[in-house]
DNA sequence: GGTCAACCTTGACCCAGATCAAGGTCCGGT
DNA sequence: ACCGGACCTTGATCTGGGTCAAGGTTGACC
């Protein structure tokens, strides 16, 4: 892993996409400097393994662009997705020295990789980076709670209803925007990825996207590019109470 | 919430059942008297709501004894487990003042509660505080995946074999032993929450039982006490592979 | 020691989503 | 422009677990 593909450009951090939103997003220009230090980029292509589960890992790091998986494997093949990566999303486990999963580049994916060992000592006498990395571990703990009830009691059709509004709010509303209507969006996952996401089979998830489609929810262009006509619609296929109160 | 049944009464954290396992575990004795100044111990019986979801609550705290439950229900009723709070388990998020999920007693419970504002500054320096914080939650982001694979993957038996060692595990075997054979221990939640953990109905919880104990994989005294004769053959009924590599 | 309520079990039947199978579409490479 | 492979769709059928229904157990409280 990690050889070949990795491009070794380096970046301004003051001019880095996610600064605001990464783990240092709360780091000032001294905690910068310390963490350029250690930090390299890398880059992967789509469909690449960036690392497999048990596999021992010395970095960690956030995603620059792109969209990363991780999901875990039984023996007989069945799989589960159990977290999706976007940009600013951090990877790997401070204080571990194996990924407990495996880690895949749905689509072209660069990654801030920072050498594991030195960052765990920064995060030591780094508040705004423990705390940062706090939140964002809090924050993760969520999401995977509110993916439990929908792997857990959701109907097919509202898995991917929930899917679907999940990707439009990260992706398209440029950032944390209100959701308005006529989205559109790209679909970062096949359609066995995003069974694995839901825990469906992918022709149950294709024949649920046509459903949807048929229903006039979404509207398809090509494969991949979805358009919400109406937000609130697809909201109410998701199952979720009162249409959220959080998007007034 | 929270009146009527709390008890008052003050322990030593010197005594403290959990006091090596807990937030405060790595705290060193000026930390545990700033801790000891804004905690509180409160009671509650099997049963109880300790707290509703979006209701706003004042503190964080840790379970010290009895089990307690975290979930979310939809519109319609249906209900899926996404915490389960065993002796030691943290509840409650610092820096958020509305919790997000209905947290209930399934036993008696005593909690040890900290004022969340007060808790909030210690925890920004107190390392030992907020760095034992950040494991705790790590290790429930990691429960939490653990837990997808079982809700989007595994069959109704796997699913409460699943169940069933991760309750010897941490019931039984005093603390983290090997787990050995001729386990017994009692099930801290009715079949109808056991259906809430797993994303089951209470019917089907029960038939899985009934199997499991015809098959011989484990004997029950009275409804709720459960013997397993042999640990490996529970462990193989799990859907894990390698009958898990970190029991050797 | 009888009653009631909470909890659990079991049976019969049904259905959402899995499985099995057969194409269709799109795109990159030659 | 054709070919091959990756990806997607749709149909037919099957089945694990849900739903509905009828008791059984247990234990707290008169």
């Amino acid at each position: 892993m990690l050889d070949g593909t990795m491009s070794l450009a380096k970046t301004e951090c003051s001019t880095c996409p996610i600064r605001h939103r990464a783990v240092c997003a709360r780091c000032g220009p001294e905690e910068l400097v310390q963490l350029d230090a250690i930090k390299s980029y890398r880059s992967f292509k789509a469909g690449e393994t960036i690392a497999w589960a048990g596999e021992s890992l010395d970095f960690v790091g956030s995603v620059v662009s792109g969209v990363a998986t991780l999901s875990q494997t039984m023996e007989d093949g069945r799989r589960q997705m159990v977290g999706l990566l976007l940009a600013s999303d951090f990877v790997g486990r401070p204080n571990r020295e194996t990924i407990t999963y495996d880690v895949t580049a749905t689509t072209d994916v660069v990654l801030c990789c920072f050498r594991r060992k030195p960052f765990q000592l920064l995060l030591v006498d780094s508040p705004n980076l423990s705390e940062r990395l706090l939140e964002m571990t809090l924050d993760e703990l969520d999401a995977a709670r509110e993916w439990m009830l929908l792997l857990g009691r959701k109907t097919a059709r509202e898995k991917l209803a929930s899917f679907l509004c999940i990707i439009a709010r990260r992706e398209a509303g440029p950032n944390a925007e209100i959701p308005h209507d006529n989205i559109a969006f790209d679909l970062p996952l096949t359609r066995e990825a995003m069974a694995d996401y839901l825990g469906l089979t992918l022709e149950t998830v294709s024949r649920q996207v046509s459903g949807l489609k048929r229903d006039g929810v979404v509207r398809l262009e090509g494969k991949r590019r979805v358009v919400v006509p109406e937000f609130d619609r697809l909201m109410a296929e998701t199952g979720d109470e009162g249409h959220e109160l959080a998007w007034a």
